[in-house]
DNA sequence: GCGGTGACTGACA
DNA sequence: CTGTCAGCCACCG
């Protein structure tokens, strides 16, 4: 596929994130049937104009934010995230590994609008 | 074409 | 826990 075709399927994954819950770029790239490339996907969301995108549940694999502690951006995804609900303590997300109820692909994606 | 860079990742020490 | 390393790939000078 093209690269405009995989930004498309990309930016559907990330806009597939329910509210409240977040996914790794990688998972995020798998999602989009483009596995191993979590870089691409950090690619698209670094230069993404779309104000409606949330990007901000998008996680690095270890659970913690992506953009140089500190910065602006970072600070905006942390409050984002804890305005939906998302627990974040020094820059990194509670992750699904340790809710075991569940399985990780049901906690990350939830019912979904397929189910 | 080539080397450097980055909102990445998994494996190892 | 921290660091290093090899893959990874689009973009830029």
């Amino acid at each position: 596929m093209d690269a405009d075709t995989a930004r498309e399927r990309i930016l559907a994954a990330v806009r597939a994130i329910p509210r409240g819950r977040v996914a790794g770029y990688g998972e995020v790239a798998r999602r989009a049937g483009l596995p191993g490339r979590a870089r691409l996907v950090a690619r698209i969301l670094s230069s993404n104009d779309d104000p409606a995108l949330p990007w901000h549940r998008v996680l690095r694999s270890d659970g913690r934010i992506a953009m140089p502690a500190g910065s602006a951006g970072w600070r905006e995804q942390g409050r984002r995230l804890r305005a939906e609900g998302v627990e974040v303590s020094a820059g990194r997300v509670r992750m699904p590994a340790q809710a075991p109820d569940e399985g990780l692909d049901a906690l990350l994606w939830g019912p979904g609008p397929g189910a």
